[in-house]
DNA sequence: AAGTGGTCTAGACCACCGT
DNA sequence: CGGTGGTCTAGACCACTTT
């Protein structure tokens, strides 16, 4: 069929945006999937708001109901979007208790009590390392917030996180606000400042405690630890976060799954 | 429409199976899906081969192609079979070069070097022990293959294996026929036994090194050393292999996506 | 009853691959 | 060229949720 999407917007007063003509030509349900990436990215429907229904689009865009279901499939497929049956699709959000945990791969080695407890102790803004930089793809020496946490597992400390994020895209960040927080992280990220955690890549390494480490995980300096390096990216592959783990695996394990 | 296969067979000659009446009502192209992932399972498409074209398979079960098609999407998605534009859907095969590496997460901290070398040493017949009997859901003492082998990348040895499989199922394998073999061991396995591995879990941890493995990769004992279980599973989720990977993580990284 | 996503059809045309 | 998978349509009916 060789179509475009013409000019047809999806909300009243929404920017005609970057749609012209495309140099390379995709198909249609890729267009469509890659406006509605743009509209979450745009933050034109909140967290967990649901988006128009698949006949709707279909008229807006002038193509089949099968087709907007093909791009809304994909969507799905990478936790961008969440189908209700019956009920309708829901932009995907860190606050649903389904994804609360979509991030952390810690388990005890017995059952499965995720009984966890975050405990922030210190926010602190600092010049970019050289390494936290080029993570963040910020300038060198931009500002970044630093949060210093343990977490725990059935009262056990088991994780202790250095958590950096630009300063700028998250200034008003505080100490207070993490603790007063009953929320995960993510999910205030997400309330607080229109950010939210799309994907993220981590890096393992078993490595000696530092004299840090080992005292606020309680384990003698030198005892291995898992060193877990975290890049999460927001739509568009935009890195915010670079998080430094260390995780106590005496009692329990990383789970990884491999497809 | 609430239909159900008819007595359709995929192929001259292969058992009615259990296609009959189930219990519980699942979409076409879930039952569609269930037989070809059956018909994988009894190996009658062997490793690379080609399936019938969807169009085939249509007629044979008397949908329309639409139906088939979303059968195989999700095996594709799951790594069951690949399909080629203009030349057809393949049963997916550990030789491929795509999928060679499919499950070996340790990359080296420059660029993607990934000229690797396995060097197996050591191919013995124990009675498993409980852990193993259990991960591989064999009978207490049950015959076990246990093969030891290093892993080097670019000259450097980083990982050491301890592979354990079900003797009976892998009986005739030996060290000769592992330091002859040109393919990987996923792929010697498949081509030799005709077993093929779908999925794994791996568990993670980060352990001081025990005499063997620092004698293995060089290393002062109690250095730091990441633990890689690995259970992993063929069809039906059945477990055939159980592996200990001992990783060096100094130049080294075990990487993650998380999505 | 009305609206939503979920399944299925029959047919069209396109893009790619081999001969 | 014929065969394959890839895209798209228009319409049907089903299953689920809410009003």
């Amino acid at each position: 069929m060789t179509q475009e999407l013409s000019s047809s917007v999806l909300l009243p007063a929404s920017a005609p945006a970057a749609r012209a003509t495309a140099p390379t030509f995709s198909p249609l349900y890729r267009q469509i999937k890659d406006f509605l990436v743009d509209c979450l990215a745009r933050g034109e429907w909140g967290p967990g708001a649901a988006i128009p229904s698949e006949a709707e689009l279909a008229q807006r865009f002038n193509v089949s109901q099968g087709t907007v279901r093909k791009a809304i499939d994909e969507m799905a497929a990478e936790n961008l979007l969440v189908r209700r049956q019956g009920k309708g699709t829901f932009v995907a959000t860190h606050d649903d208790p389904r994804s609360h945990y979509r991030f952390l791969r810690l388990l005890p080695d017995d059952g499965k009590a995720v009984e966890s407890h975050s405990e922030p102790f210190s926010c602190t803004v600092l010049p970019a390392t050289a390494e936290i930089a080029a993570a963040l793809q910020l300038p060198a020496e931009a500002p970044v917030i630093l949060i210093k946490r343990l977490l725990s597992f059935a009262g056990k400390k088991v994780i202790f996180d250095q958590i950096h994020l630009p300063a700028e895209q998250f200034s008003g960040l505080s100490l207070e606000s993490l603790r007063a927080s009953e929320r995960s992280l993510y999910s205030q990220l997400e309330a607080d400042f229109g950010v939210r955690m799309i994907h993220a890549e981590e890096r393992l390494r078993a490595v000696a405690a530092d004299a840090e480490s080992a005292h606020w995980l309680g384990v003698a300096e030198a005892s291995p630890l898992l060193l877990v390096e975290r890049t999460a990216y927001s739509y568009g592959n935009q890195p915010v976060e670079w998080r430094r783990g260390l995780y106590l695996t005496a009692q329990h394990y990383y789970q990884n799954n491999l497809g």
